[in-house]
DNA sequence: GTATAAGGTTCAAACATCAAACCAAAAGAG
DNA sequence: CTCTTTTGGTTTGATGTTTGAACCTTATAC
């Protein structure tokens, strides 16, 4: 499997090489953040070549050649012919042993950093939101969280977490915190293919919404914050508990990577 | 006056043209950002091409074209010869009427969001550096405050000011904040030349300082945050007050662009 | 069965980057 | 004063990336 991992934030003094990124290298990045955040789920989508070539002012030959790494790494599928195209492959989220073991095993210190920046930035963001909600802030954050409560699915679920924390980071109306949320939370999925799921844990977090949503409706800063603090610890968990697992199996390595 | 300046933190959606940026503009990136964060001073400085492209594993092609982008913007000058080389020139860091109505009335925008997020992070970061500190972090931390005591130049106090926060943010042992502090700190001495500075601001910073480090040393959490909260409103207040200044002058703007 | 909307292929031109050699200026060594 | 050395300045050719545009192939819709 190649790096179709984003880069830790890089200190940057002097010293140290420049390394040249390809244009497809951006466009990898790009779609990967964009089925990790939940804009094209499992199944068809994915813009024709032509078009995303278009949108991202890229010629169609780098579009092709990020394409073919995502194809060839497994995380999406090409249909010839018309009505074809590429499609999001379901064992993008799969969380195999094996899977497990080469994600997260061998990227534990980088998980270890996201963990930490998170129960750092979430409840800032929580108490910031809860301080500088306007009332229209309000209205997506509750959309968001009624499409939480009714998700039938694992899909529904994770887009409608997404947009809810999303939702909350731009209610503190600072696009740094913005961005920040959503980073970490795409690089927590990419390294993993979803967040990890399980029935117990989605009615937890289904309450830990409810009330995180109804503080900062209230202004109600430090609970926000605590509450922040306590759900992130959730998925930090549920991640914990799979790498145990992960590394009491003895590796099964099957080949495929470069 | 060409773009030496840091990108905005990107929010990064599908959409939006992928821009190739150029090895050169990374190392000019990189040449701005050592100068911003005190490495080099005013004066001689900068190692010579051939080191630069050895320290940068980069062509001395890419070094030249980014020297002469610096160089044209009168931000370094080149003298040659045995003994020759680039120099930080001082004007780098005048806050003329003319400077300072380009440069911070028109980035105004993102000045504010640069102050808004400093006095969301400083706080945490003094916060979780007076949680997580060892006493290892505290031998960096005293060594810069001293320094910053007696420092006699404005040169000195900015580095050793600068010393001063990075240590701090290392205590927190969290290298997402360590690069957030340098990246905050970096872009406001860019769109500036350098944070502003006054003898009386610097008293009030001495204080400040002191109260910071100590808090930090016993571990005074709360305390720290605030610290921090009030420390970083002070150069924010300068720059405000350079920036209306600025606004009340009647423009002023000479050539000098691309 | 034909038109159409995808992906697949090919080619040449433009550009970026690198590596290496060489030129020109200015300071220091003798 | 001359020679050597160090530094920027210049040239050239090789290599790899990126683009644009045309054209081929496949499969579905009508």
């Amino acid at each position: 499997m190649t790096d179709v991992v984003a880069t830790a934030p890089e200190i940057r003094a002097i010293e140290g090489p420049i390394i040249s990124r390809h244009v497809s290298d951006a466009v990898v990045d790009r779609l990967v953040t964009a089925v990790a955040l939940g804009l094209y789920v499992t199944g068809e989508q994915l813009p024709t070549e032509r078009e995303l070539a278009a949108m991202l002012s890229v010629s169609r030959f780098s579009i092709r050649e990020a394409l073919k790494r995502l194809t060839q790494d497994g995380y999406i599928e090409v249909r010839r012919g018309r009505n074809g195209g590429y499609f999001v492959r379901s064992e993008w989220g799969i969380a195999s042993a094996s899977h497990v073991q080469r994600q997260i095993v061998a990227n534990w210190e980088e998980f270890e950093q996201i963990f930490d920046t998170r129960t750092l930035i979430e409840p800032l963001i929580a108490r910031t939101a809860a301080v500088r909600r306007t009332s229209e802030d309000l209205v997506p954050i509750r959309a968001a969280l009624a499409d939480y409560l009714v998700a039938a699915d694992h899909d529904a679920s994770r887009r409608a977490d997404s947009a809810l924390h999303l939702a909350i980071a731009q209610a503190t109306h600072n696009a740094f915190l913005v961005a920040t949320s959503m980073d970490l939370r795409t690089r927590i999925s990419l390294n993993l293919g979803a967040e990890p799921y399980s029935d117990d844990a989605r009615r937890v977090a289904m309450l830990q919404h409810q009330a995180l949503v109804a503080a900062i409706d209230d202004g109600r800063a430090d609970e926000a914050a605590g509450i922040a603090a306590v759900h992130f610890t959730l998925s930090e968990n549920l991640i914990r508990q799979l790498a145990d697992r992960a590394r009491a199996t003895p590796s099964e390595m099957t080949g495929q990577h470069e």
